[in-house]
DNA sequence: TTTAACTACTCCGACTCGCG
DNA sequence: CGCGAGTCGGAGTAGTTAAA
């Protein structure tokens, strides 16, 4: 999982059990006067997913319950939660020091799924992002994941907006019978949550070959590079850019990152040859396309005229990329093209008038 | 040795989007 | 509905390279 989020080494210290969290609250503004009435926890153990649920049945004993959920957190070597870096532990943290309690995830590392799982499934075309949209579903919710990832749909789940009002109506009654499907729907989020890690945990651990599809590859080859698996992040984006069946912007990008890290590394003719090959991949009028081509025709430019020195071959690309250039940063762009061939123009002078020159004498 | 061009950083502000 | 972690693009800067 180090992989996945960089701030995160492997689970050390005094706990060893992998914890993964789900709060359900009283509302979302996450104050004080938001309470977490339901907490779940869930570990591996004995081959199977346990599930422990801490419900609050009276405001009169949360201190009892953040007491009961700080001994299920002891010998926790990491947290996992969902966005629980913005919501779930500050909630937590927000009602141990009102009740002036030891703050028992203090020293504990966390990790938060929801980035992770963003930068690996949130710019799918085929997948999380396509499909959400379709059902006017936000991208990457946990619930849309399992869809996607597992293909698993709930039935009859509570709507995230309902819970509070599901808990206060049975505070007013005494009757528990409208918390039910919270304490599903509590226990799905957790199971979903431990699934999607597990998934992102093999993803990370075995690479480009573990991928579904060139998008999947892609997206871990970006996370690989980030994590400075370099050798591993070419590995996804060379399975991104030759899979048959990937969108041009896919294979487009893929090439574009390969082309990126030879010229980092100074391996310029590996580079110039994968700017010729983006150039060649037919992309239409896909505005991702369009500007991909024209940063090859440029950094195709600069190749020839920097490495190669072949001046007229240079200023008939950077031509192009003048022609190509579109979009919102058009000017900035253009200005540093004209730049280029106003010197190439130049230099292109210069050499003729020596030749010239040198014709005489 | 000087100079221009390129590259790789960092920093900052403006976003986006998940949670019940 | 509010909050905040993370992302993205632009601007500025320091270091590197190679030609003259």
């Amino acid at each position: 999982m180090r992989v996945l989020d960089g701030a995160l080494a492997p689970p050390d210290g005094t706990g060893s059990r992998i914890l993964f969290v789900d709060l359900e609250t009283t509302g979302l503004s996450g104050g004080a006067g938001t309470i977490a009435f339901l907490v779940g926890c869930a570990w591996f153990d004995i081959g199977a997913l346990q599930v422990r649920q801490f419900l609050l049945t009276s405001y009169a004993a949360e201190r009892a319950l953040l007491a009961a959920v700080a001994e299920c957190f002891d010998d926790t070597a990491l947290l996992v939660t969902y966005n629980g870096k913005t919501f779930d532990v500050p909630v937590m943290e927000t009602r141990w020091l009102f009740h002036r309690m030891e703050m028992p995830l203090d020293g504990v590392r966390h990790f938060d799924m929801l980035h992770p799982a963003r930068r690996l499934w949130r710019d799918r075309p085929d997948g999380v992002a396509a499909d959400a949209y379709a059902d006017g579903d936000a991208g990457c919710r946990l619930a849309t994941l399992e869809r996607v990832l597992f293909g698993v749909r709930r039935v009859g789940d509570v709507p995230g907006m309902e819970i509070p009002s599901r808990y206060f109506r049975f505070l007013r009654s005494g009757n528990a019978a409208p918390l039910e499907p919270v304490l599903e729907h509590n226990r799905l989020d957790l199971v979903s949550l431990a699934a999607v890690t597990a998934h992102a945990a093999r993803l990370a651990h075995e690479g480009s070959d573990a991928c579904r599809d060139g998008s999947e590859a892609l997206a871990l080859g970006r996370v690989y590079e980030r994590a400075g698996a370099v050798d591993r992040a070419l590995a996804c984006y060379g399975r991104a850019a030759r899979d048959s069946h990937a969108a041009v912007d896919v294979k487009g990008e893929a090439l574009y990152r390969i082309g990126l890290r030879h010229r980092r590394e100074r391996r310029f003719a590996e580079a110039a040859a994968i700017w010729r090959e983006l150039r060649d991949l037919d992309g239409g009028s896909r505005p991702l396309m369009t500007e991909l081509r024209r940063f090859a025709a440029e950094a195709l430019a600069v190749h020839h005229e920097h490495r190669e020195r072949d001046l007229e071959g240079a200023r008939e690309l950077a031509l192009l990329a003048l022609e190509e250039a579109d979009g919102a940063s058009f000017h900035v762009k253009a200005e540093a093209t004209r730049h280029r061939l106003s010197r190439l123009d130049r230099k292109l002078a210069q050499k003729k008038d020596s030749h010239l020159f040198g014709g005489c004498i």
